[in-house]
DNA sequence: CGATGCTGGCTAATCAGGTTAGCTTTGCGG
DNA sequence: CCGCAAAGCTAACCTGATTAGCCAGCATCG
């Protein structure tokens, strides 16, 4: 029997094709196994279990991602920066159905490759900010409403939460529009 | 041995606030049993097996958060009422953390309470808008950006995605705001 | 070239959770 | 008081995760 030849970052890939594939919650050691051609317990030589897994591949699909909103940041600004970056994401999530969920969740503070894709995806959102003149408190607030606006109509749409799939699109820019407006208010209350 | 006289109401509220309190993704056949005081399988005499629960669940839930959401709403116009309402739909995830992803769940068409319910939701923060001025394509683009500013908040905020939990309440207040201004000049591009 | 040892992969066994089948018995309606 | 619908039970099986311990491929070193 001549061995498959595993590493790490092979089944991590892997598995990140496979949740695209058959969907975040469908992502099981077993299933991951069978498509690598090894037994299920082999994969315990890579990887410290289920959970485990679930932070690699978290790690890689932030990584991923914070490199996509990067590239489409660069070189915009303002309002074409800021719609460049949404489309960035929403294509990532559209792209990739199985790894975005991986990306919400928190960082693994013991694996500095997690904190450091973390970093840089949030920091590509605030670079952005930055180029409406929002610091301190200011892109903090606005950093979490782009955020949670990006995010939020995401995960709704990846559901089917929204009825009709028709005119998403049309929604979606009209979203990030209004975030440009808000963005140039800012901040929106007197607080 | 005397019965415990369950039902389905029983046994589905019951698993609301077993969720609420270990977590909707801890919620199990088994762990609910054994606070019902019976045997697994017993449940399945009041519910056809977990999916069947969780979509009783999600039905309860968005029962619920409506109306919450439209009593948080009532007789409120304009800014107050988009407040009052997004304020109402915050506590309720954070009041109910096990019941909230519920809500998130496509309501099931075969089952009238749970499509009654989601409709009622929709049509709270349908009305708000309507406050606005708001109808036809841009109170259904309007609504959707509700939504996912609304939704996407308070799910980051569940994970612990914000980093520190100081300033939450500051940071969800001007993206309200920011929405209020929004919604006053809707459509925000000239599409 | 052959011994050696690291390590990738395997089988077996255990555990948790879900599901189905089929039996028992409660307790209400007549 | 009787009958029977249904509530609850036990037993059995399935999938998935995990741990323990064995075996063999292969690179390295003498």
């Amino acid at each position: 029997m001549p061995r498959v030849g595993l590493n790490q970052q092979t089944v991590v890939r892997e598995a990140a094709r496979l949740a695209d594939e058959v969907g975040y919650q469908q992502l099981t050691l077993a299933a991951l196994a069978s498509r690598l051609g090894v037994a299920l317990p082999s994969l315990y030589k890579h990887v410290r279990g289920a959970d485990a897994l679930a932070q690699k591949l978290s790690a890689l699909a932030t990584a991923e991602l914070a490199t996509e909103l990067t590239t489409a940041a660069a070189g915009r600004a303002g309002g074409d920066g800021l719609r460049a970056m949404a489309d960035a994401y929403r294509d990532y999530a559209r792209r990739h159905p199985g790894r975005y969920p991986a990306t919400q969740q928190v960082p693994d503070p013991n694996d500095p490759e997690h904190v450091e894709a973390g970093e840089r995806a949030v920091g590509a959102i605030f670079a952005v900010l930055r180029g409406y003149g929002l610091t301190g408190d200011d892109a903090v607030d606005a950093t979490r409403a782009l955020r949670s606006a990006l995010h939020g109509f995401v995960a709704l749409e990846a559901e089917g939460g929204f009825g009709l799939p028709r005119e998403l699109d049309r929604s979606y820019h009209q979203l990030v529009a209004s975030m440009d407006i808000s963005f140039r208010s800012w901040p929106a209350s007197a607080g």
